[in-house]
DNA sequence: GGGCGCATGTAATGAGTTACATGATTGA
DNA sequence: TCAATCATGTAACTCATTACATGCGCCC
């Protein structure tokens, strides 16, 4: 719970930064591991403000547009730790909903399904390339860490519905689960 | 998307229920693949019966209390089928809450980490072993399916937390990613 | 009489999304 | 002059969650 403050927490602990510079840090380089939203972002920097957890203060460069530049304060740093701390211990419920369909894999055509878990298998292989071509990086050495991970279950993912697909396309399943 | 509706409709294809029904057959039979609450599943119901896509009758056996079976309209099953082959061609993004931790990994104590990724392994590892020793399936044949997809992708995470453990539980390692 | 099972929900809360609103500067 | 970049957000909406509310019947 709460991945979003511990992400922009962690982000501010490295350095203090603006709302603008954290939403774009996060689509340029973790667009990989997060998917938070630029009014996300700012929502929760307010919030974080609003907490304690962050200080703003205005800034303003030449006639650029002013700046909310935020910090990490004192109970912030013991926050994110402990966020820091819940998240490492704590194993992601791996529920996905495409389970949901796979569900009621038999209320469609064998042929009609048979498509259109190849059309989720590509969208997987696709995905696990670009993760696999994704540059080491220049921030911390977590995010290397992170994408790895992605990688190696996106990489498992694309396995598991390639033997599917093969199961669906053979004519009569001789054992394993039925389809 | 919407894969609360699909599971609803799903559920009444099969046959007609009221709303506790559905969420007893959920929390009994479904717990492994999804964990949809109460109000949620009424929620939905009400939701679906609005659009028309399930009618509403109210049953009443002996002095029990009074039921709201819903079942499934025409214009429910077609959009059924839609959810459906949506759901199927669809890939799950995979971006997962416990990779945010990762990525500050660096901000932990090597001791604290080790100690915390450890229990994130014993709970993939319990969670593993309850969905594999998980009975084999009264309803559809779909829902094995999903279980299996489900423990596999535990297993790949098992292993790969182990291998993370390992790593960061040596010295110097001396290559991929580093910690 | 007390608690569990059956059966319905509501209310409060919160988090996240999309689309919209505003306005200045800079570079082609 | 037009578009992109910088920089702030708000508003409306959806979806889900937790906790609470209600009431009857059945069994011990």
């Amino acid at each position: 719970m709460n991945e979003g403050e511990l992400l922009i927490l962690g982000l501010l602990m490295t350095e203090s930064r603006h709302g603008y510079g954290i939403n774009e840090f996060i689509e340029r380089n973790l667009s990989r591991v997060t998917d938070m939203k630029k009014p996300t972002a700012y929502a929760t920097l307010e919030r974080l403000c609003r907490q304690g957890y962050v200080r703003v203060r205005t800034e303003q460069e030449g006639n650029r547009p002013p700046r909310k530049v935020y910090a990490v304060t004192p109970s912030g740093e013991a926050y994110f730790e402990e966020l820091l701390h819940t998240n490492l211990a704590q194993a992601d419920r791996l529920t996905l909903g495409g389970d949901i369909g796979l569900m009621f894999l038999d209320h469609a055509l064998r042929h009609d399904a048979l498509a259109l878990l190849r059309q989720r298998l590509d969208t997987t292989e696709a995905r696990l390339a670009e993760m696999e071509h994704a540059p080491r990086h220049r921030f911390g050495l977590g995010v290397d860490l992170a994408i790895e991970h992605h990688a190696l279950l996106l990489a498992a993912e694309r396995d598991w519905l390639a033997g599917l697909v093969r199961r669906l396309g053979e004519p009569a399943p001789p054992e394993g689960p039925q389809i």
